[in-house]
DNA sequence: CGGCTAGTTGAAGACACTCAACGAGCGTGG
DNA sequence: CCACGCTCGTTGAGTGTCTTCAACTAGCCG
């Protein structure tokens, strides 16, 4: 893996971590128990360091134990739209074609277990976890087609907000006040996000400051965000049935 | 199933089917040959009639025989997203929550197989191939999130015609010359390409008209397509490496 | 024939993008 | 220690693409 063929990213990418103690608390497991089987291999990745990349041939499938990673493709003009946010126990690098659709670059220093093809149909405690675990995988990219089909700025931003709240993609500082207000630290630069949602930094950065000045969120720094008023942040995420 | 709870689909969705013959030639396979298993039961929809709807109790995955099938989500204020496009080997109805995620609605006379969530467990064959299907489901996932992110209108409609010569949503119809033409029956009306694009409807008939005055799709009536010049409707799609 | 729906086209408007400038934070190096 | 350079984020002005609203046509079915 990290045979940066053709299309590797673009220095542009190449963004340092912004976090060093940095861990991706996606699904609130920091952690993910992993299975072994013949075949499995751990691996470690620096923050910023390549999984793989679009092209190269898919020997083996992924677990993510602990860390994150991001799920992108760059087209052939440069525009780069990221398809996955992976946290621990998110699975990726399935293909039926023989080679990976998208390139992976881990967020932070990341612990992945691997799991050679003839492993997952030959073991069916692995396939079984895969298999659930896929099933996820499909509900969110159904969430995120709408998101990117169907809904303005801000309901992407207010929706991608939501998400972290709810456990994914914040580092493990969630500190979740019921009474509504919610802080965690962001992990993803403006660019990243905005490549996530379908949008621009700009766009993204204009966003959060009409938020900011509405008073559904605070912050100072860009990277500590504080959700002050979450009922009012779901009204803008074009989710809730209210409307 | 066909409970039709709190959103069912309005009725600007219920068209009707444009072509009583109709099989949606998904994959190329028309007809996709089923592993029989335990608690593994054959069903038939109409034509326009729901399979399921969002929120309904999901007892079951189903895999696609014949024919063919639309996923879609409706957005509180009426916003729709069609989500998949599901033809014959296509696997639909994984949660983990219990319940649909989406509705999904046949497009033409379908034959669907549908399997136990125990029978998925137990049955490593059924298993693996709801993994194979499940794995090319989430890249047809990946291709479609970066059409809706990253595409412009034009783009998404030529990307759009070009799945459908490579053998999905078409009829059985389709006559491939390798110079470049192939003809097929259209089986969505523009409304759902819209929905299935991001788009309006009369952004994408703006599109189709753009590409007939150019001279790369033929038409007369809006059912029945002739992509002329292959060649530049990739070349249009984004995809292509020339850029 | 009349009514309905789907598709097309035009005109006007809105939303997000592009281009540009500026400031803050951080790491480096003098 | 401070100056410098770099990147990231923010904000503004102008533009462009797609949407919205509207009118009109064609086809289908009663």
């Amino acid at each position: 893996m990290s045979l940066d063929p053709h299309s590797g990213p673009g220095p542009e990418h190449l963004a340092r971590t912004r976090d060093p103690r940095w861990t991706l608390g996606f699904n609130r497991t920091e952690c993910f128990a992993e299975p072994t089987a013949q075949a499995s291999r751990r691996h470690r990745f620096a923050a910023r360091s390549t999984v793989f990349n679009e092209g190269d041939d898919a020997h083996a499938v992924y677990l993510i134990i602990e860390g994150g990673a991001l799920m992108y493709r760059i087209m052939p003009d440069g525009r780069r739209q990221i398809i996955e946010l992976l946290g621990p126990g998110d699975v990726f690098g399935m293909t039926t074609s023989g080679r990976h659709d998208a390139c992976v670059e881990a967020l932070g220093p990341t612990r992945v277990t691997s799991y050679d093809q003839r492993t997952l149909d030959d073991y069916c405690v692995v396939q079984q976890l895969f298999t659930e675990r896929m099933q996820a995988k499909i509900c969110q990219l159904h969430d995120h087609a709408v998101l990117l089909g169907r809904k303005s700025a801000m309901e992407r931003v207010a929706t991608f907000l939501l998400l972290l709240v709810s456990g994914r993609a914040a580092t493990d500082h969630v500190d979740r006040g019921d009474a509504g207000a919610a802080r965690f630290d962001m992990v993803l630069t403006r660019q990243e996000i905005a490549d996530y949602l379908g949008l621009t930094p700009e766009t993204v950065s204009r966003a959060f400051s009409q938020l900011r000045r509405d008073g559904i969120v605070a912050y100072d720094r860009s990277e500590e965000i504080t959700i002050a008023q979450i009922g009012r942040l779901r009204r803008a995420s074009g989710d809730a049935g209210h409307a």
